[in-house]
DNA sequence: GAGATTCGCCTAACCTGATTAGGCAGGACG
DNA sequence: CGTCCTGCCTAATCAGGTTAGGCGAATCTC
């Protein structure tokens, strides 16, 4: 019998590629066995069933995503910052639309306690470092970047934006400069 | 046989209800018609399949939040419109969780074209008249409110905010000041 | 290096859900 | 009163998810 080397990361990196390909909707265990040339029974020693499969492609995405937003973002900060944030955010969403989709699977407690929900927050927290705001304002921020960025990105990858001038990425910026001046006047007390 | 008077309308309305008890996800042909005392098969004379019948339950709640949210900002306007606005689409989603994810059901372009999408734009339109945008900045600041809304709504539905301080009425307020700050001093040329 | 053990993948079987084809019965209508 | 239409049914098929148990190849032990 040929070893295909099956391991709980394998397919979960294979699932990440296969929900760019068709969509993390499609991304099934069965779909997921024909790609690696198995049977479907077969993956099951690997994971627990097909939700566990798709919230392990969502903990590597989020992941994924950490990490380059985390690059994205050493090294500037104050206006800067807040757009390598926003863009690193946008193009992983337009790259790995699969992926994206997976990021906003819902997490059980424990899942969504292990994955990087931590590392986004203390990202978003790290932007908004220069622009100076107190708690609890800082913690009103972080979720209005979340929410701007998350809903920006939701609405466009779903085509609300496409066929209807002005072009998105207009919108993306000027957006972008609004957020930026709503920050430097937020209230600080 | 008992007649159980199935149409197209009963289903989608018992959808929209039985999306809100256990899920948009789980709201399948086979659940209704476990719930209308019927055999599956008998749904298939009153919806094409089983994705008709999510992009139904779609279009459903996709009036029925335009309606709300008609009444809301009728007779207000700036801060006020900005405000039953905003409120009107969050009630929304707390109120009936299923319908509000059956709104971001991904409708294809026909589908998308006989629903509500339009009547959505307007009424941001409408809301945005009291701050005097000009085009393209109004269209900008309509997917402005339409990401924060969407995002801020789908990241407190999904857990985001809770079990962290501060409360996530306090963040809503904040970032509704902030946008009406925001949308005042908005690019105008 | 040979036997014991582990472990990766398989076969077989069953369940739920989606979907189609064709049937029967009971109310509407002449 | 007969006929038709329509609403729901039975029967059957298919795909996906999941479990139980088997077999053989790789690895471990001495």
């Amino acid at each position: 019998m040929a070893r295909v080397g099956l391991t709980t990361g394998t397919l979960i990196r294979a699932g990440a590629e296969t929900a760019d390909e068709i969509g993390f909707e499609r991304t099934t265990p069965t779909e997921l066995a024909r790609r690696f040339g198995v049977r479907t029974a077969s993956l099951y020693s690997h994971v627990r069933n097909a939700h566990d499969l798709k919230t392990g492609i969502a903990l590597f995405a989020l992941e994924e995503l950490a990490d380059l937003v985390s690059d994205a973002v050493a090294g500037r900060s104050g206006k800067d910052a807040l757009t390598a944030f926003a863009n690193a955010y946008r193009d992983y969403a337009r790259r790995h639309p699969g992926r994206f989709t997976a990021t906003q699977f819902p997490l059980d407690a424990e899942a969504a306690a292990a994955g990087a929900g931590a590392r986004h927050a203390q990202m978003s927290r790290a932007v908004l470092r220069g622009y100076g705001l107190a708690e609890p304002h800082q913690t009103h921020a972080v979720r209005l970047l979340g929410s701007v960025f998350t809903g920006y990105v939701t609405l466009e990858s779903a085509g609300g934006f496409s066929h209807s001038a002005p072009d998105s990425q207009e919108s993306w910026t000027e957006i972008l400069n609004g957020l930026d001046a709503l920050l430097r006047t937020w209230p600080t007390g």
